[in-house]
DNA sequence: TATGAATGAGTCTTCATTCAT
DNA sequence: GATGAATGAAGACTCATTCAT
């Protein structure tokens, strides 16, 4: 039990909190707002970890990113087994969407990521893959456009649930999927 | 009206010439990366103007959030206008919003707008405000929730056009937002 | 007479000051040695003068080294007008060299420079051209070989000079030069 | 005298060679340039090898400074020898010179502690001593002046050729050493 | 009032050195 | 003993902000 300040060793686990505390900081204060003093103190490592383990801080921006990006592609990938069971019905796509918005992290990083799209190309490339996963998804039942559509309208119910405090009801998700989508299973 | 050298050292002109800047540099660099050089540089005024107008870095971005506000403002109130003279018809919401989209100034202005909303409070509030104004236009023919639905949708379409480099084609748009308003103008 | 630490307006005085700590130093400590605290302490001016200045320390430098040039070749022009009037004989160049050597200062500023160019191209086709200047000089009266070997032989003196503490005897240097220039004036 | 595996994990061989990769970039890129890394990567040996070698990196640089040293003085040596064997003559000596100077690392080594010296006493101490090995050398044969004013030449020599790209010709360095000795063979 | 020089706090980054393994 | 992870001191550089002129 050495009194030593310095920490166990352990790189794998310290680069990996480095990370993860890297991208919740993007995800906090954004892309640009970090910095390396900020990342050390949330992952409690010294300032010198941070370049130690990344030679510059874009280099962890983009480790960093490349987090948020795998836990979107989590939610796709989940997405497209649930909609493989269950049918991408409407109120199937509608009670996914529902849960996964409750996930506030899992939204955040989808934002966070889709804003940083905008700047770079890389991830933008990104962002319209997994639209057009989603389209291919849908396409085979609902047609190209109808799944283009509703593509676009679970991108707006992204960003509402980013902007607004109360989360859309998943009826009207629901209903709107099914019209966009041209099913028939109207509720209330 | 005096009519003395008055566009000369003009502090109005000069100060609204620094919002500008800063303004397009927001959307171009994102709000965070902006600094007191840079838009001196754009706005073409010496580095000491955009300190004499605005007390600190944080006005000068507040009065360009707010001149991006205000941009978007606009693009709502021409939205009303046509909506009243044209009808609030899905063909007349989705020409509308194609060509709003074709406008790049005008569609990254609300893309900035919303991004920094995720984190400013005040910017939130607008944001809302504009969906409601939209909600409360087509609400008294659509309905309460097909309006939200719609609204969500054009948001989406926002989005779409900021991540791709192809615009969604207009009957897409038109025929989703026919479709989830529950008119039924479906076209090819 | 304002209490403020705020330091008198003069931008020209003030640049001067730091190149010249920035050559002081470089001379004492060496190129590579000098740092922006170590400039702006000898300069007596705060920190952030030095990068006002000077976009870089890599710019900093190369303005210190050009004021070094300065010295070293207003040293040249010196002796160029001395061996115009005196007549370019050994005599007058040990006379001239002994007293150059005398000055540290100037010496140094050559050492500092001839080391510096060993490594930095600009340098050192300065320092070759000062040779061939100094060769220009002699080879009429001297022609080319008995000329380069006497600009090989000062540069030998410059760097005895930097090495030993007492200085070679001016007779040493005269009686070195009228040898290898062919003349006949050898004294005791 | 033990068979066993020496020759893996020597470490005299590994300090070796952390020396002389230190020296070498010595040579390179300055006394002040060099860092742990740099010289681990090198020498092709793990970071903690060239601190496990030597306590602090000015150890570890002085180690460096005395390999070139010996370098150096392994030139002196074979001149002394060159010198008995072949006669202290200007053509010997312009022979051997011109050889050496051909070698570029023996004169950068030369013109590494040259450098060094100017700022370092016990570096400093030692080129004087070379010299004044030279001039004892020569003194015998040509007095102590000439043999001294030689000995400055030949430091010229040295630095010439650190700064030009094409050597000084064999007969200028001859010529000029015959007459600074007082000796006759003047060739063309 | 308008300008840009002045200052230092804060950023990224590099590395000597220490020390756990 | 050998290795490379760990740490923080120090360096270059940027810039918001202040204020002399």
């Amino acid at each position: 039990m050495p009194d030593s300040a310095r920490r166990r060793r352990d790189p794998e686990a310290r680069r990996n909190a480095i990370v993860l505390a890297a991208a919740e900081l993007i995800v906090e204060v954004g892309v640009d707002a970090i910095t390396h003093r900020m990342v050390a103190a949330r992952a409690d490592v010294p300032l010198g970890a941070t370049t130690q383990y990344f030679d510059t801080l874009d280099d962890l921006r983009e480790a960093a990113l490349q987090l948020l990006v795998e836990h979107v592609e989590v939610q796709m990938q989940r997405m497209r087994e649930t909609l493989a069971a269950e049918g991408a019905t409407p109120a199937a796509i509608a009670r996914f969407l529902s849960a996964a918005v409750a996930d506030a992290s899992g939204v955040e990083a989808d934002r966070a990521v889709v804003t940083t799209a905008v700047r770079d190309p890389k991830l933008r490339e990104l962002a319209r893959a997994w639209s057009r996963d989603l389209i291919a998804i849908l396409a085979p039942e609902y047609g190209e456009e109808r799944s283009t559509a509703a593509a676009v309208f679970l991108d707006g119910v992204l960003w509402h649930s980013q902007i607004n405090d109360v989360p859309l009801p998943g009826h009207l998700i629901e209903n709107a999927l099914a019209d966009i989508l041209g099913a028939d299973s109207r509720t209330t």
